[in-house]
DNA sequence: TATTGTTATACTCTATAACTATA
DNA sequence: TATAGTTATAGAGTATAACAATA
């Protein structure tokens, strides 16, 4: 029998803040923004190049605010963006080795993090199998 | 072992919107917005009438953000607003039983679209009493 | 002087529209 | 003419500062 508790919304944003505030100090010192990792994440994933069109609708986001994101990113040598010869018009994305690397620091540290967070869950595997699932 | 995925944060805000995008619809049909129900919500709990600096800082709210959406509740008579005799600058708040009825009825809408939502998932008790220890 | 509630202002974030360069 | 990327503008949402009433 389940007693009363918040609904599922209520608890799960609740749960992401918490996650978020837990990432934020991580990212701060890496002087890496929420946005700039998950641009970085994005294209970690697929090798494949990528058009600044297709990195938007891939992350949900509008192509116009990704553009300042992509711009600090290349500035300082995380990613590149190149004229695609075959239509001028695109620019192709892709991870340099020193995104690569930040992009796997990042990340490792905040595993760490989660998974201090997650020590109290009795089945953490299914619990993340279950977030999985819903996404 | 646990086969790669993204950051829990990423997951649990997707899930996060998810439900938010779910509740959206009902909250409109019954013509409150995502922060009438909340107020609702802490409303209904604690019978206890509180005072509004102690329903914002309840739900992580700027006191100054509660306002028009307390005005709007107030005038179509789903809580009550009085100020308390004992300290004038004080407003006493709680719900009417109209605005008892309308939180029963959205909540019990919401849990039913739920209860769809989760259907998918193995174990839903210990999902949920996850969530509500990482609160 | 400090506090509750309120209003007015400023700021941040995001989306919309307008521009360029290619096709 | 249509599209990718960019820039400029406007809108929504939120926080900050200032105010009136009361303690």
């Amino acid at each position: 029998m389940e007693s009363e508790r918040p609904d599922l919304g209520a608890m799960v944003m609740r749960l992401g803040r918490r996650l978020i505030a837990m990432e934020e100090p991580i990212l701060a010192r890496h002087d890496v923004t929420m946005w700039g990792y998950v641009v970085l994440n994005a294209l970690r994933g697929s090798r494949t190049v990528r058009t600044q069109a297709a990195l938007a609708q891939s992350i949900g986001a509008d192509k116009t605010r990704l553009i300042p994101t992509l711009d600090d990113l290349q500035k300082r040598g995380l990613i590149e963006r190149e004229t695609d010869p075959a239509d001028r018009r695109v620019r192709l994305l892709r991870l340099t080795e020193k995104g690569v690397q930040k992009q796997r620091a990042i990340q490792r540290e905040i595993r760490t993090a989660e998974n201090d967070l997650l020590a109290s869950i009795d089945d953490r595997e299914a619990f993340v199998r279950a977030l999985r699932d819903l996404g």
